[in-house]
DNA sequence: CCCTGATTCGC
DNA sequence: GCGAATCAGG
């Protein structure tokens, strides 16, 4: 396989937004996670935020080490760049909107409902997106795409969906379907200012989080995984 | 051991 | 230029 310019695009897009990669690795096809990271240091998209540790040491030759190793031909001057992460995603967090009332003391409240009908809670979150309860949705996954995706080479079925290159950070970056799949695309509609998502998928994100106790068992998935379309 | 990115170096 | 081998760290 060789790098044709739409290989190198897609790399750079996916390093750039934050993908490993492996999964670049997975999504391009024909390489493996060590020729990605090759092809992106040769291409300068180096040190990038990475899930190892933020100060790295690297395995450069100690300076005052003794070994009888021999001496590094290259002594490559390894500039560190000073280029400051992206916008990290915001994370509110949020008290319940009605703090449930504890039901062992002080039963001066008689309590409406019982297990048989849980309080939903509904709070308007900072941007503006209509906050559920956790049991209020059917899928409670990540918008992140699972890490193994399925061996799968990109093809561009799609046209007038929201496609991986199309991303930024005016368009909900929500995922549509499963990557790997013909029709996989990103939600792409205008953001909720300052969050990720459109206001829906803010909604889908961030979720009240219910009292000790009140919580609704986790909702029974069919098989196979959450699939949300 | 799994994962991650970084680096080296023969091709 | 490419990428497997290797390294270093979580």
């Amino acid at each position: 396989m060789s790098w044709t310019d739409e290989r190198i695009a897609t790399l750079k897009k996916m390093w750039e937004g934050g993908s490993t990669a492996s999964q670049i690795a997975e999504e391009l096809g024909g390489v493996s996670r060590n020729a990605v990271i090759g092809k992106a240091h040769r291409l300068g998209l180096k040190s990038r935020p990475s899930p190892v540790k933020a100060g790295e040491k690297k395995k450069t030759v100690k300076p005052a080490a003794p070994a009888p190793k021999p001496a590094p031909k290259k002594a490559a001057p390894r500039v560190v760049a000073a280029r400051p992460a992206p916008a990290p995603a915001p994370a509110p967090v949020a008290k319940p909107a009605a703090p449930a009332a504890r039901s062992d003391n002080s039963p001066s409240q008689p309590m409406p409902n019982k297990n048989a009908d849980l309080p939903k809670i509904v709070s308007v979150g900072p941007g503006g997106f209509l906050r559920q309860g956790p049991g209020d949705q059917q899928p409670p996954i990540p918008p992140a795409p699972p890490r193994r995706l399925v061996p799968a080479k990109p093809d561009p079925s799609i046209a007038d969906k929201t496609s991986l290159l199309d991303l930024s950070d005016k368009v909900c970056r929500w995922p549509m379907g499963h990557p790997g799949e013909p029709d996989f695309h990103f939600c792409g509609t205008a953001v909720n200012p300052g969050f990720p998502y459109c206001v829906e998928h803010c909604g889908r994100a961030y979720q009240a989080q219910l009292p000790r106790g009140a919580r609704r068992p986790p909702p029974p998935l069919p098989f196979g995984g959450p699939r949300v379309r």
